[in-house]
DNA sequence: CTCCTTTTCGTACGCCCTACGGGATAATCT
DNA sequence: AGATTATCCCGTAGGGCGTACGAAAAGGAG
């Protein structure tokens, strides 16, 4: 199977090495094509790196790399399990902070916080999850924090799944923002005020009462950047509130 | 500016058409493309299809399309706007369920059937939306939705854009779960079951407790289609809770 | 030194998007 | 009528991409 070898590169800091006695030496690390790929992706606005990019970057040829991780794809998930290990969330006994809530903020905050630092992720999906520490961790954690309060088994799992959905929901809508102004190097208010002409010769406003009412009494005033701030925070706040409820009533 | 053409091609139905008087006469029209390079995208479990694909299927030379169209971005926009208009919802006006809640449920209804539909939807996104038609309809009706109940204008706005994110999320997942069932051919269960080995031999208990709480107490007892179902009400439900309670109290 | 394992990487294939520009076609002008 | 002009059609070619294949290089074991 092929997953199986995904398996081992994911989780290499486990189990024995079983380093190969004879043969040539590899001139690299795992590790450090990942680091790499991962440095480029970042700073290159593009979604996605070339494997020859990765290469070039490294002072290998091409093909060289295809020794230390299957593909393309594979490459990608073990650059994704990296990034999220880098959120670094409390492991069970360690301290985290007080209460349920704010345990999920600093989730919250931490998965934005990776996503805005490395946009490409944007891609990411959670079907079919990469099954790496970094994603274990944590779906662990949240889970541990929603299960302080005492829900049952099935909702707690629900629970727990909103609150990932919602949250990633989120931190790839900014990530998507950051790649965007990277590639495009306009920023999305500057891309807002371009697209003035769409209210001006396209909007309707007989068509569009309720959004032209919210309009103008204010509820767009705000740039674009802070209104997402402001929706994400509301958003998960109401949606804690509902969970909170079905248990304090 | 470029990004006219594309208004002008998204809102072809309003305004004068303004045809062209000499010169050859088209062989196809914008919507003939649009409809095809959407059922290709349909059947084929692609995340997108080349333009030549297109133009083969329409029996035209690849280059042919670029009359319609400026390029492939702006043709996936098209397409885009084009399936969120079969969302149909109730225009201003129109009859529509009897309270937000139910009117809400409507939209996520509407929107999760067509990303189910349309699993190539994965890719879009929200910062920068294509401001079609089809968009446009979507963000009047769950504005007015959320406007029924009282919400100061910038509260509302929020309200409605979680609401939108949350349901777009979710529709993306059922989407992606549909593409990669379609490419690989392989049940989104059959593909947990082949990743058993993961549970066997790298899952460590004890880094993650909580989750095997759940585990064992039955939490994850479901397939997995059923419990995105179930999540994503859940959590939708919880969100409305939250909302309400703030005007309710 | 020879054998065997392992890593390196050049070549080649097939796919993608699209810039360019010459040819076809149709209405209008002279 | 013929010429002009506007529009559409589309073959070619260029520069990407991921990766299958296989030959060559390098290092330990016998």
């Amino acid at each position: 199977m092929d997953f199986e070898r995904s398996l081992e590169l994911l989780w290499r800091d486990r189990g024995e090495a079983r380093q190969p006695t004879r043969g040539r030496k590899p001139k690299l690390t795992l590790d450090q094509v990942i680091a790499t790929a991962v440095a480029l992706a970042d700073g290159a606005g593009e979604a996605t790196v070339s494997m020859s990019q990765i290469a070039k970057e490294l002072g290998a040829g091409t093909m060289t790399l295809y020794t230390y991780v299957p593909g393309k794809t594979e490459l990608l998930d073990l650059m994704v399990d990296s990034v999220l290990a880098e959120r670094d969330l409390p492991g069970p006994g360690d301290p985290r902070p007080d209460g349920w809530r704010e345990q999920v903020r600093l989730y919250a905050d931490r998965t934005l916080a990776v996503f805005r630092a490395h946009p490409w992720l944007r891609s990411t999906s959670m079907v079919r999850p990469v099954l790496g520490p970094g994603l274990m961790a944590g779906q662990e954690y949240v889970i541990a924090a929603v299960s302080d309060i005492g829900l049952e088994p099935r909702k707690a799992a629900a629970a727990a799944n909103s609150i990932e959905i919602y949250v990633q929901a989120n931190a790839t809508l900014f990530a998507e923002t950051a790649l965007v102004e990277q590639e495009t190097g306009q920023s999305t208010d500057a891309w807002w005020g371009q697209r003035s002409v769409f209210w001006e010769k396209y909007f309707d406003v007989e068509r569009h009462p309720a959004m032209t009412r919210i309009w103008e009494s204010g509820g767009y005033d705000a740039d674009t950047c802070e209104a997402a701030d402001e929706t994400f925070a509301f958003g998960l706040e109401r949606l804690l509130d509902g969970i909170e409820a079905l248990v304090t009533r």
